[in-house]
DNA sequence: TCATTAATCGCAC
DNA sequence: GTGCGATTAATGA
């Protein structure tokens, strides 16, 4: 499946890290947070590599420092289901943290990927210790709960076609496009696994939208020609979530 | 370049 | 709508 060569570490502080979206990038300069920033480590993975094993023990988490994932949960016939996909700034691995001793998900890396790790202990004693961050903390997750129920609906009242243009949406608000292409390339497969359909299904679904002008496509990438319409379509679902 | 991997499409169910 | 398999296109070593 996903390869597991091993992750080369190194040793960095927040000081200095030009990460404007990261949770604690704010704290980087307090006093009072030096050694939890210190403590971290940075860990190097190429392009394809998993970092979380789903089902592994939890001993941390994770925060993209460069790069992107997708974090995902296998099904019953082993079937991927992408939960989302993340970009620099974004926190992995959180949903394990707390009372729960095993990840419940897996991630891997999309692109070749630095992530800024930071020990259980060393989190948690940070959590206690500063209010700001644990408030900000408890906002993201507010907002990855709201999320996934939402993605609840998403997934089993959309049709296929909803649900594929729903992706390329949330991949465009997410990462943008350069050139009208989007920045972030996915295999069919993988918008598969994230729009609970099969590679098939988003094959067909892209050649007949791009049949309609609404997208093109060149090889892997995808562009969307007229955002617009493509929202008009799932609009009367209203879900549109900004992550 | 050539071999490997992914995308595409037709067809049966 | 789903899944297999043949064909074609893209990627990367």
């Amino acid at each position: 499946m996903h390869t597991r060569s091993k992750i080369s570490i190194l040793q960095t502080t927040c000081i200095n890290c030009t990460q404007t979206n990261c949770i604690v990038n704010s704290y980087a300069n307090s006093e009072s947070n030096r050694k939890f920033i210190e403590s971290k480590k940075i860990l190097k993975c190429k392009k394809g590599q998993q970092f979380i094993m789903e089902g592994a023990m939890v001993n941390g988490l994770f925060i993209i420092l460069k790069g992107t994932a997708k974090v995902f949960r296998t099904g019953i016939n082993g079937k991927e289901q992408i939960v989302r996909f993340a970009k620099s700034g974004e926190v992995i691995g959180h949903r394990g943290f707390g009372t729960e001793e095993h990840y419940p998900i897996g991630a891997v890396a999309l692109e070749d990927t630095l992530l800024c790790y930071f020990s259980k202990e060393l989190l948690q004693e940070a959590l206690l210790n500063n209010a700001k961050l644990a408030y900000d903390m408890m906002l993201f997750y507010a907002n990855e709960l709201n999320r996934s129920e939402s993605k609840v609906k998403t997934i089993s009242q959309m049709t296929v076609r909803e649900r594929v243009i729903d992706s390329i949406l949330y991949i465009n608000r997410k990462f943008g496009d350069t050139d009208g292409y989007l920045n972030l390339v996915l295999s069919r497969k993988e918008y598969a696994d994230y729009a609970g359909t099969t590679e098939e299904q988003v094959i067909r679904t892209l050649s007949t939208l791009k049949k309609e002008g609404l997208i093109r496509t060149r090889g892997k990438k995808i562009g969307i020609y007229n955002i617009d319409n493509l929202k008009a379509e799932i609009s009367q679902h209203n879900f549109f979530l900004d992550s």
